[in-house]
RNA sequence: GCGGGCGUAAUUCAGUGGUAGAAUGCCAGCUUCCCAAGCUGGACGUCGCCGGUUCGACCCCGGUCGCCCGCUCCA
């Protein structure tokens, strides 16, 4: 599971360690904490806001500072016809059955896949024994088997007469069950079936519903994309490791629309800008590996898909995907709401429907990965030399919730007056925090634990002179510079 | 959804059938000229929730919710 030598065990605790700083110092609370709890969903403290925040303006400013990308903020509530449109409707209901035998649960589709030829042939021989009887060709037991497994009803009665794959006792499957993954809601006060909506699965198909939009008002040619940031909802069956999979959580979706043909390319580029961005706001390089989906199991939309994949404590897990959606999200919603989605090029004169590459990174997901990326513990000299241990979160300066604390060293001969001036000071410009309390070691360990890159502190020279130290949390090591340059130093760290 | 483990202060944990402790942290004051120092004082838990057994339950039993691990799932 993982690749360094740490026990499966180290591991767990390593997390637990994480999810209770989180809790701790106010990254991350868990939901309805007071009422026991919602499976699944976690709040965002006031560090954890601040730096979930700073995470997604810089994936913003990464991708939308271009020529060619546009923003956009679609709505969360859409017409239910786009769910029919995207296959969602059809693609997140996967019809699944439970073993009462041994427990296993199973999805049809799957179950029929994995079964051999031999069992296909008896199981049309069961059902109409006269049709197959006798010799069959491969292909037509193959094809025959298809047919039938097409609609609910017939894959039903099969799966009755099959044996569970697990246990080998037959006739113990439930009756099929059909999980949707999608939220459904009411607009409006009346529960009734023609008010259903549906809280999007993705953010993507509001861009893809906007494409014609956003292209005409911006005035933008191919190739160019469109990006969005939101919540996104899926019903999942369960949740599991902190924020990783949650049924509430924000993607940071681009979809960049090309001229079939330069998709290939298009694909390729993209995916070296998005490892980039991680790997240029600190995450550990070799913590991160591209996963290619193989070409048999690619979404029903996709031509060709690699996501992005982070080493967690419990193992890689996705934080985000790039994937090579085609034509099919616009042809979908061509066909479905009659309207055309296709691009005219005014140099070539040709008129087509665009392919699109996307860009989907799980906003909640990378905040985790910052998190467990950053966290360290190491040995640090005490005030008498001796080792101690020290907590830090070594995440990039552009993540840090705060960017400096200011401190006077000891409170009194009107330190703590100038540093008050100079919090005030800096306060408009970057997020800084003011603290007096305590020894001036306990406080820098308190901002090293929540990342704070640079903490200042004025002492007795800077009464003299108003020069002050800038303590770099890394390095723990200290540099004198005028109180007047602060804003100019932090801003060149900080941009 | 299944199986296993767990749920006591902000955190990590101890605890006994007779209505609870430690360490760390936190707050206030003193001290302190640079890396979790020291001193004094202080706040904080209806022991996840509901029910049952009992004269009496944090402790026993049942249910439920939540967290973690494994399986399943993750278009």
């Amino acid at each position: 599971m993982s690749q360094n030598s740490k026990t499966a065990g180290d591991q767990v605790k390593a997390m637990e360690k994480i999810v209770s700083l989180a809790k701790r110092r106010g990254f991350v609370f868990q939901s309805s904490e007071i009422y026991g709890g919602l499976n699944g969903c976690w709040d965002y403290g006031p560090l954890g806001v601040e730096m979930l925040n700073n995470l997604k303006q810089q994936w913003w400013k990464s991708m939308t500072y271009r020529e060619n990308v546009e923003g956009l903020d679609a709505s969360i509530l859409m017409h239910p016809r786009v769910w029919e449109a995207s296959g969602h409707v059809e693609n997140f209901t996967d019809p699944m059955v439970d073993c009462k035998q041994c427990k296993a649960r199973y999805r049809i589709d799957v179950l029929f896949d994995d079964l051999s030829l031999k069992k296909k042939k008896d199981v049309l021989r069961e059902l109409d024994a006269q049709k197959f009887g006798g010799q069959q060709k491969d292909e037509t037991i193959i094809e025959e088997f298809a047919k039938l497994v097409t609609t609910d009803q017939d894959a039903a009665r099969i799966v009755l007469m099959l044996p569970c794959p697990n246990c080998g006792n037959k006739g113990t499957f439930t009756e099929a069950r059909k999980f949707n993954l999608m939220f459904k809601t009411f607009v409006g006060p009346v529960e009734d079936s023609s008010s259903v909506v549906f809280l999007r699965p993705e953010t993507a198909q509001g861009i893809f519903v906007n494409f014609l939009n956003v292209q005409s008002a911006s005035r933008q040619k191919l190739p160019f994309g469109i990006a969005q940031i939101g919540k996104a909802f899926r019903n999942e069956i369960n949740t599991k490791n902190f924020l990783f999979r949650t049924r509430e959580f924000e993607q940071m979706e681009m979809q960049f629309f090309v001229k079939p043909g330069t998709d290939v390319q298009q694909f390729e580029y993209w995916r070296g800008e998005r490892m980039q961005w991680y790997i240029d706001l600190g995450m550990t390089e070799e913590k991160l590996q591209w996963h290619q989906h193989p070409k048999d199991k690619l979404a029903h939309y996709a031509k060709d898909a690699y996501d992005v994949e982070y080493l967690f404590p419990f193992g890689w897990g996705e934080i985000e995907g790039v994937h090579n959606r085609t034509d099919f999200d616009l042809s979908r919603h061509e066909q479905f709401s009659g309207k055309s989605m296709k691009y005219f090029d005014e140099e070539t004169k040709e008129k087509f429907t665009p392919f699109v590459i996307e860009t989907s990174a799980g906003a909640s997901r990378s905040f985790m990965a910052f998190l467990v990326d950053s966290y360290r513990e190491e040995e640090a000299p005490n005030a008498e030399g001796a080792m101690e241990l020290r907590v830090v979160m070594k995440l990039h300066p552009k993540l840090s919730p705060i960017k400096a604390a200011i401190f006077p060293l000891v409170n009194r001969d009107g330190m703590p007056e100038f540093s008050r001036k100079l919090e005030s000071d800096l306060r408009p410009y970057f997020r800084v925090f003011y603290d007096d309390s305590g020894a001036v070691g306990r406080r820098y360990r308190r901002q090293d634990e929540i990342g704070t890159p640079y903490c200042i502190t004025i002492d007795s020279q800077t009464l003299q002179d108003q020069t002050v130290t800038v303590r770099d949390r890394d390095s723990m090591v200290q540099e004198r510079i005028a109180s007047t340059g602060l804003k100019e130093y932090l801003a060149k760290k900080l941009m």
